[in-house]
DNA sequence: GATTAAGTAGTTTTT
DNA sequence: CTACTTAATC
């Protein structure tokens, strides 16, 4: 069994599974096999009994990686392995605190709040204090908030570090204070108080932190490049040497246990989450962090050809300040890089369906291709084109089932009976279906409960004091009878059956059903398959009780929506592709502003970011890579003109095959399109119907030059004044209002104009 | 208080 | 462009 584990691996993959010590930091560069790594590195403490499952904590950033990762070592182990902790740091914490939420004055069904949660607390926070006028967004408070959290610092902490001459400052301190006792009141959490009320737990309570001290024996971290400072803390104190005070002598050895060991997994390069508080300086200062650690590098690549690695390399390398490596691979060069632009979204999305289907027709299968981009907004135009070419794809991310009205105002009735403390989440009910109850008696109910200091359930169920006509006083009493009917239910009923009965008694679903807005009829399949959702899961987790199912689809990630036994084509923004693999990617939209992208520019470290996030998309792919882009791309409603990605220029051009609208500078429709239009026959003749009326509408304007002040006639557009120009010859790109009223940046080249 | 209409502002990445 | 807010009317 012992050589099976080391089996298949290179000398470096054995030394980072065989060491042993204080601490092991394994730098792994794009796959480079990390997963097998410690995959095989739990295994190997298992097999030669220098731990026992329950003493492991295997820490990764998404539950799909963490099921991998179980399902691997059990694929090595057998069953043995299943009283592992493999969990994400979230879960992980949800856990602990699901168990200790009494020592922080929680209970232990407390609700955890996502994004929308969080943001919709806010905003009525900032309402009610009268800070909307200070110009104060929600979701710019909620970063503010976030931020501090992941930095583990409290409202408190909040005051001290900021301008208090600056009003907005102020009021954001003020809506942080206010927040964190709304979180306490309503017995819940949100993301970042998994991690930090996590830390701050094992700071006050040094009892159970030894207790988990002692329990995890060996700590393992995957992505460690992408830790924030709380996710670090909660390491250091897991790590931490255990307090004489609570520690025990291990039964088998009488000896006092030390400090537990801890592994961490990662790559520098790879580190795309600033904005969530990630800090670099965790993994290098790894080693002064552990003294006594190791440092082994795994530098040999399994994934991908050399062009790819190689052209991966020569864009990575262009950032300073980091440690230079060395990945290398011996799978051979493989096909050369495509680069591909096309005149706009459209165009560019026909070609990669295009080549989509073709590569289909050379039987690589659907499920291993995938479109990569920079932000949820460029999907649009290619699953237009997918749909149109009829090719299977699944966007991956983006609008969350969960996060539709309907499917949130159904966890809402769930939430308000898993843990009846939430007034968010009755508030958010109680109106909905319409029961006559409007802003105003929501204002007298809540009056009452703060002044009462009682919850805002109970202030429904005290409508003799609210003073209210007998027609909204009939309405709450049904209302807070539905409740307590639903309450009773909840002790012995499955989960679905609860939600079934609350959609129905409340009349929620005939309302929607007697609506004529052809939506709803929509949103009744959609509460169906909710249901669904929840009788598989309570078949997969019998045990589980309603606030744990609405913990668990909070902390889901979009990489856990993935079905790799689906015939589909994924699409995803690339921080999702992270830790994924395919064997053909298409990174698209690469242009200035879009990838980098423009809010990148302003931000220190921003681009550097953005390149790390090019890598991490090209190192996805296996075998192909095409990476493309558009001349001009209507976002948003208007029309602008991009240039390409710098990153595009840091790639050698030899590991190039470039086709498409740029090489057209010689001729643009004698030579421009004639690479893909014969190489690529297309099973389908709409893509290229398509591409050649875009064609048609090109007049031959390569010579044209345009000053400002010139008349032109657009096909679209009509008549317009050119108000600036940028760039020159070929790249020339014009600004032209036009008479309608619509300014539009164009291609001089390209677009259908005509000068006057 | 509900429903509809008109207006406005915003648009990165996510556990 | 759209999602969301505000304003106006029933």
């Amino acid at each position: 069994m012992n050589q099976n584990l080391l089996e298949e691996l290179n000398p470096q993959q054995v030394a980072a599974v065989v060491h042993r010590g204080p601490g092991l930091l394994i730098v792994a560069g794009a796959g480079s096999g990390k997963t097998k790594v410690l995959t095989h590195r739990i295994a190997h403490l298992l097999d030669n009994k220098e731990a026992w499952p329950s003493q492991i904590l295997a820490i990764t950033f998404t539950n799909k990686a963490a099921n991998e990762m179980k399902e691997r070592v059990h694929a090595l182990l057998g069953s043995v392995a299943d009283g592992m902790w493999i969990k994400t740091f979230h879960s992980a914490c949800l856990q602990i605190l699901r168990r200790e939420a009494g020592l922080l004055g929680h209970d232990s069904n407390f609700t955890v709040y996502d994004t929308g949660d969080t943001r919709a607390l806010i905003k009525r926070l900032i309402r009610e204090s009268g800070s909307d006028i200070e110009g104060l967004k929600p979701q710019s408070v909620a970063a503010r908030i976030s931020n501090a959290k992941n930095e583990l610092k409290d409202s408190e902490d909040f005051y001290s570090m900021i301008d208090s001459t600056n009003p907005k400052d102020r009021a954001i301190a003020e809506i942080f204070t206010r927040y964190a006792a709304e979180l306490r009141k309503n017995n819940a959490f949100d993301f970042d108080d998994l991690i930090a009320e996590t830390v701050y737990l094992f700071r006050s309570f040094p009892n159970i932190a030894a207790q988990y001290q002692r329990r995890f024996r060996q700590i393992l971290v995957d992505e460690y490049q992408d830790t924030n400072h709380a996710q670090y803390s909660l390491i250091r104190e897991l790590t931490k040497p255990i307090a004489d005070a609570h520690n025990e002598p291990d039964p088998s050895t009488g000896e006092l246990p030390g400090p537990s060991a801890i592994t961490v997994v990662g790559d520098s390069d790879q580190s795309i989450y600033a904005f969530r508080g990630a800090d670099m300086r965790n993994i290098a200062e790894f080693a002064k962090d552990f003294p006594g650690s190791t440092t082994i590098l795994l530098e040999q690549n399994y994934r991908s050809t050399q062009n790819i690695l190689s052209a991966a390399n020569a864009v990575i390398s262009k950032n300073f300040d980091r440690p230079e490596k060395n990945l290398w691979t011996d799978a051979g060069d493989g096909e050369k890089i495509i680069s591909f632009t096309g005149i706009d979204e459209k165009s560019e999305a026909a070609y990669v369906v295009d080549q989509i289907s073709e590569l289909r027709q050379s039987s690589v299968g659907y499920r291993d291709m995938a479109i990569l981009y920079r932000t949820n907004a460029l999907s649009p135009s290619l699953e237009a084109e997918l749909k149109n070419q009829r090719v299977p794809y699944a966007v991956i991310g983006g609008l969350k089932f969960y996060e539709r009205k309907e499917i949130k105002d159904a966890l809402a009735y769930l939430t308000a009976i898993a843990n009846p403390r939430d007034d968010e989440a009755i508030r958010r009910i109680l109106n909905e279906p319409s029961r006559g109850i409007g802003e105003k008696t929501e204002l007298k109910i809540a009056e009452l409960a703060r002044r009462e200091e009682i919850s805002f359930r109970q202030g429904i169920g005290r409508t003799d004091t609210l003073g209210l006509g007998p027609k909204l006083t009939n309405s709450l009493t049904a209302f807070s009878k539905l409740l307590n009917d639903l309450d009773a239910m909840a002790v012995e009923s499955k989960i679905a059956d609860v939600l079934s009965a609350a959609l129905n008694l409340s009349g929620y679903r005939a309302a929607l059903e007697d609506s004529r807005d052809p939506q709803d009829e929509a949103r009744v399949d959609n509460l169906d398959a909710l249901i669904g959702q929840v009788f598989e899961y309570q078949r997969q987790n019998p045990d589980a009780t309603i606030a744990e199912y609405l913990a668990d689809i909070t902390l889901a990630a979009a990489a856990d929506e993935i079905d790799d036994d689906s015939g589909n084509v994924s699409l995803m923004t690339l921080h999702t592709a992270k830790g994924l693999e395919y064997e053909v990617i298409f990174l698209v939209g690469l242009e200035q502003g879009t990838l980098p992208h423009l809010r990148s520019f302003d931000e220190p470290g921003g681009v550097a970011e953005e390149r790390r996030l090019l890598y991490v998309g090209m190192t996805r792919a296996r075998d192909r890579l095409y990476l493309t882009s558009a001349l001009q791309r209507t976002l948003f409603g208007s029309t602008t003109a991009f240039l390409p990605s710098s990153f595009l220029g840091d790639i050698p051009p030899e590991l190039l095959q470039t086709e498409g609208a740029q090489r057209a500078s010689s001729g643009f429709i004698a030579g421009g399109f004639k690479g893909m239009g014969s190489s690529t026959p297309s099973p389908s003749m709409k893509p290229k119907t398509q591409i050649a009326g875009a064609i048609r509408e090109v007049r031959d304007n390569s010579s044209l030059q345009l000053v400002i002040g010139d008349r032109i006639n657009h096909a679209d557009y009509g008549q317009g004044t050119v108000v600036s120009t940028r760039g020159e010859g070929p790249k020339q790109v014009a600004e032209v209002k036009f008479d309608e009223g619509s300014t539009k940046s164009l291609v001089v080249k390209i677009a259908p104009i005509e000068k006057l």
